[in-house]
DNA sequence: AATTTGACGACCG
DNA sequence: TCGGTCGCCAAAT
């Protein structure tokens, strides 16, 4: 069985379309308290769009913190909001009612390679 | 190969 | 603040 692939992730046995890894890869390092927008992902990936994201975490998002992603509004997935809020109170993420408080929520990949902040 | 979808973003009223 | 509309871009059918 020769797998000439070596260094991926063994999130998923089947081979996941490139967009999905870079996506899923940067879902993971959301630390727990802190949330990342589909745009902000989209952003930071440098390519795609906040559809594409969302199109991706609704087939693959089950493997990863999925309730770290939020809409730029603050507001979790509106298919499972309830279950979002829930998860995302428990890790101490910010709310301010139904939606996170982005203003304090709001995570971005240069902030890990850049110490903790106040 | 073409069309439709999709866990959204920004803009408008 | 809320609701409706258009636009985006890759994946799935």
């Amino acid at each position: 069985m020769a797998r000439p692939d070596s260094g991926e992730a063994p999130r998923e046995h089947a081979p996941l379309p490139d967009y999905a890894e870079e996506v899923l890869a940067l879902v993971e390092r959301i630390p727990p308290g802190r949330v990342m927008s589909y745009g902000a992902i989209a952003d930071w990936l440098g390519h795609g769009g906040p559809r594409q994201v969302g199109a991706v975490m609704s087939r693959y998002g089950g493997a990863v913190g999925w309730h770290r992603v939020v809409a730029a509004a603050g507001r979790p997935p509106l298919c499972h909001e309830g279950q979002a809020l829930r998860m995302l109170r428990a890790e101490g993420t910010p709310l301010r009612g139904n939606r996170v408080d982005m203003a304090r929520a709001a995570w971005h990949p240069h902030e890990d390679a850049s110490a903790a902040e106040a």
